[in-house]
DNA sequence: AATCTCACATACCTTGTGTATGTGAATATA
DNA sequence: TATATTCACATACACAAGGTATGTGAGATT
């Protein structure tokens, strides 16, 4: 029974394939090479491309929805989650995998609508999470809430994408300026009591 | 010589359908039955599909940096000045051709890296005039630069995608909203003093 | 009047997705 | 142990779409 792994060669070739050439530049071929089997496999595995693609995207999402949760879970305040939060995503960031996929990917292989359904699922909802904490907390106001949780997310995307096409040696330091930069917005969104 | 109302309608059909169905679902032979021409038409007056979308994108980012430049030349404080590009930006992202064709269809259609490179030539460009104005007059700090531009250029984004997925009618509502946040995290990178 | 170029149309090639069918090995069944 | 069935793919085909190469008529040029 060599399914399973088969399954499993596919989503890795995919995902070095889709990382390395984009969505729209790998085609099933290429992956079913690279896996060391035909498109028929892949076709047996996923119902087409774009799920193929989901399965990759969520393996990603899943690992980064792990580790970001466990780093919130050990902070009381959720202030002091959020910011956690921050630093864990942007070392993520780092990682030219997941960001390729997620943030630069995602939407040209899904499409924008699809793509934030896959989202919703995962970095959203945890955005979703943090902002209601933080209202909940009154570090913010009860106010534009939905307005609010999209720019975070938004932000987010803006710091994925912004590390992702960053040369391996700037990082560090950008990943450092992407962290005061969005803690400093954040703050702007706080009430004046609470600052 | 009817050439250039040729090349003309074919941009208007583009800019119809790729706002209608997007860059995927749209095809050259859609396009040219649309401008009623055939494909030959589309490929003698662009060098492919792409290069028809960036004819498309350029028409559409040249309106809308001509309406923001007269704005913000209207203002002697760079404060005063980028709080009005943020209001025209975000009427014109009320304007669902707009919206879509640039935040939606065109990191889609041209591939991130290519349409960063497009956006320098115009939103970008206005982004960093305004930061680095706010730096001169002593409102943000001189620090990361780089960074600050690239977020408030991905915050001015997160405006116009959350503005083209909102139905007609809450369109005034979430605009107003938006430039509420816009402007309390732009507070946020202020220096302290300048509070 | 002959020629040349422009502005397209027509025909063809290629790539890539998706689908329908074939096949051998493993497993279940009798 | 012989037969039937299902699983896990491979093979072959259909079709859409982008791109290219070539044909063509009208107007401009000489």
């Amino acid at each position: 029974m060599y399914a399973e792994a088969t399954r499993a060669a596919l989503i890795e070739a995919a995902t070095e394939l889709f990382t390395r050439h984009g969505f729209a530049g790998t085609s099933l071929e290429d992956v079913a090479a690279a896996a060391q089997v035909t498109r028929g496999a892949v076709y047996h595995h996923f119902a087409g491309k774009q799920a193929l693609f989901e399965a990759v995207l969520d393996e990603q999402e899943l690992h980064m929805t792990k580790r970001i949760s466990t780093a919130v879970a050990q902070h009381d305040d959720p202030w002091e989650g959020s910011i956690a939060a921050i630093d864990v995503f942007l070392d993520l960031c780092c990682d030219p995998v997941y960001s390729k996929i997620v943030w630069q990917e995602g939407p040209t292989a899904l499409g924008l609508a699809r793509w934030h359904e896959c989202e919703e699922k995962y970095a959203y909802g945890l955005v979703e999470a943090s902002i209601n904490a933080l209202i909940e907390a009154g570090y913010l106001e009860r106010k534009a809430v939905d307005t609010t949780i999209r720019f975070a997310f938004q932000i987010f995307g803006a710091a994925g994408m912004t590390l992702a096409d960053t040369p391996a040696a700037e990082k560090p330091r950008v990943r450092d300026e992407c962290a005061d930069v969005m803690r400093r917005m954040l703050a702007g969104l706080r009430v004046p009591e609470a600052r």
